[in-house]
DNA sequence: TTAATTTTGGATAAATATATCTCATTATCA
DNA sequence: TGATAATGAGATATATTTATCCAAAATTAA
């Protein structure tokens, strides 16, 4: 409802790195497998994040990926607007009037800049560090209901 | 950010049927030209309003479109999902992931669904007849700004 | 009954988002 | 130095969304 693709796979990919952490360099291709992100695709995207040195990168052989600076310093709000841009300047009117400001509002204009800056809000607070370990404890718990000897089965996104 | 743009068209004319429910018929092209709106895209648009009954059309000489219903009682919410179709049945999760329930839930699960019923209550409350009424109010607001001789002259989707 | 006018609906085109492919560039290992 | 393994970057392909065009069907005025 609320992002592209791209956005998605973009913070598919940092979770990645940010439970990878530890391990030093992780390659492209391998997070794309892992996630089942097209490969070619996931590098271009892994390119803008990298501009906005959210992403530190290094070729060659032994070459790969790792995050930009600890994972509880990069909240998902940075991430999003590497891949979208950042918002537009007039911010777009919800229900697409030309002329919709604080002073001059749209019907829905102050409900629709609470949500927004809701959604801000909770983006800007969440850092990768809070996803990684959200995303462990979400495995924990799958572990807990199918059993864990069906978890690896499951090639999934967990 | 929200939604695409042949929502953002089905609203805008729905408005125009709203504020012009007095009148009877009001023709397609006639709200195409007021709100620029591609004219064969807007009467794609109408064909699925006019499927969920939420307008009622009429073909031939003198036909045109009106409300299918007063429009106190029609939602924001309901144009929206003419457009959109109905949300998808497992909500999709906003990191895009394959499971994401509120039993196994992905870190951001909980405050999304948050996010996500805010945005359905606010779309849900607001009538056709609030936004007509809104927009009423939003052009007195504006020829106060510029001088109500030079608000015609904006040919604005106001 | 004919002509005019309006929505309906199908075909097509353009723009954008998503996906794939190929080769260049960089770095390391043997 | 040469082979190998990784990202960088440009060209191309596919899918989806948005936009345009044209003729058919329906309704009314004259």
């Amino acid at each position: 409802m609320l992002y592209s693709k791209s956005a998605e796979y973009a913070i598919q990919a940092m979770i990645y790195l940010a439970e990878h952490e530890a391990r030093g360099l992780a390659m492209v291709s391998t997070i794309a497998e892992a996630y089942d992100i097209p490969r070619h695709f996931l590098a271009k995207l892994v390119q803008s994040l990298t501009r906005d040195h959210l992403i530190k990168s290094f070729r060659g052989r032994n070459g790969g990926i790792k995050l930009g600076r600890p994972a509880d310093k990069i909240s998902l709000l940075q991430v999003i607007n590497a891949i979208e841009g950042p918002p537009p300047e007039p911010e777009m009117c919800v229900i697409g009037l030309d002329i919709c400001s604080d002073q001059v509002a749209c019907p829905l204009h102050k409900q629709w800049r609470h949500i927004k800056d809701l959604v801000e809000e909770t983006l800007h607070k969440q850092t990768l560090a809070d996803l990684a370990v959200g995303m462990r404890h979400k495995r924990l718990e799958l572990a807990k209901m199918i059993g864990p000897e069906h978890l690896e089965a499951l090639k999934l996104r967990r």
